[in-house]
DNA sequence: TTATATATGTACCGATTGGTAATTAACGTA
DNA sequence: TACGTTAATTACCAATCGGTACATATATAA
């Protein structure tokens, strides 16, 4: 068995409590006041759990992926057609982002635009950076390139540029949720951006 | 003639200096150490003259939009069919996101995104929340509504649902910039982007 | 010269930032 | 019971935050 004084709070309910903290704050305006208040926990237990307030965020930024972006990536899994998944995608980030349940927008659009990257620390900046280009590019290029070795685009798309172009999207909508825009705004923006697609065989 | 002590500093200059910081690292993550320091001033005679650092940012704010935004709009105007001035449009954003001799990305957006809108000043948001509003979304809406009543758009197009689209794509290449996008990259974002506007009767 | 008005430099204010030292409390084990 | 281990509490740290009091310097107006 453990051997010392047992934790009196639950690890994972408090790093939910900080996630939600980061996601709405950013890593610069979190404050670790406001961190241990919405936490339940005090500093020292804090950097005794957790570390410090740089490891707390990337616990937190881990969650946030296991948590939100794998639900989408599992949305656009789950369609055949390439055009259908591309809805379902964004249609998923567009309901996380404007969730009246959640704090709002993107975690790492927030955190990547709020301040000059030279003031975070590097560990942060480059766990961003990943972030975006797995979870988000990354993923959309895989999933074209499937779609453009399977004959599904015309022979000579160009891949990239389309996964740059929904990766565009994506963080705009982030930005517009994060300025109030509703989720039926963001769907028809959505369907907007779908027309760069070749027309899908069954639609809706 | 003016009465007391002259001033010994260029107040425009000054301000350009701190709208720079502004730019850079949004309104919370410019403390007036950097402010001062990039100003040149100190910090009595930042408050003699700007009031505080809420009133330095919404003046900062204003040179902005005086300095850049208008700009795009210009550029917008400049163009007599709607896809060429889209296209100017987004490209005079897109080369401003991307200047090497200017802070990167938007002002505005990373102002919008930067943190918690509860923990920024009321006139602050409000600043940019019309901003947004004004020189990019009413922009659009205007130039949109034009072309239609000109006919030089079906009847019964979404102009508010187009005019957020292109507003999302500009918010997104503004966090794309700030992520560290090149302009070719975004140029080619809003190429791809141009695609839900029927064809131009002139092209590039 | 004197008075008035504005700007500057220094030095400081209370509040908040992220982070800890030291003490006490609660457990399993010997 | 006594020991070793770990957690919680309190109180505190230097550094930085936005903002200012105060004395001094420099101009115009009387």
């Amino acid at each position: 068995m453990e051997r010392g004084r047992p934790r009196v709070f639950d690890e994972e309910q408090a790093l939910d409590a900080a996630l939600a903290v980061f996601w709405r704050n950013g890593y610069q305006g979190a404050s670790l006041a406001a961190l241990t208040q919405a936490m339940g926990v005090s500093k020292p237990s804090l950097y005794t759990a957790f570390g410090n307030k740089e490891q707390l965020y990337l616990s937190a930024l881990k969650r946030y992926r296991e948590q939100q972006l794998v639900k989408h990536a599992e949305a656009l899994a789950a369609e055949p057609d390439l055009k259908n998944a591309m809805r379902a995608f964004l249609r998923s980030v567009a309901a996380m982002l404007t969730s009246p349940e959640l704090p709002g927008g993107c975690m790492v659009v927030t955190s990547a635009v709020a301040c000059d990257t030279a003031a975070l620390p590097q560990r942060v900046v480059a766990a961003i950076s990943t972030t975006v280009n797995q979870s988000v590019f990354g993923l959309l290029k895989d999933r074209l390139q499937t779609e453009l070795q399977h004959r599904n685009l015309p022979v000579g798309t160009p891949i990239e540029q389309l996964a740059d172009f929904f990766t565009t999207i994506m963080t705009g909508m982030a930005v517009m949720a994060k300025v109030g825009a509703t989720q039926e705004r963001l769907f028809d923006t959505i369907e907007h951006a779908l027309c760069v697609l070749p027309a899908a065989s069954n639609k809706q």
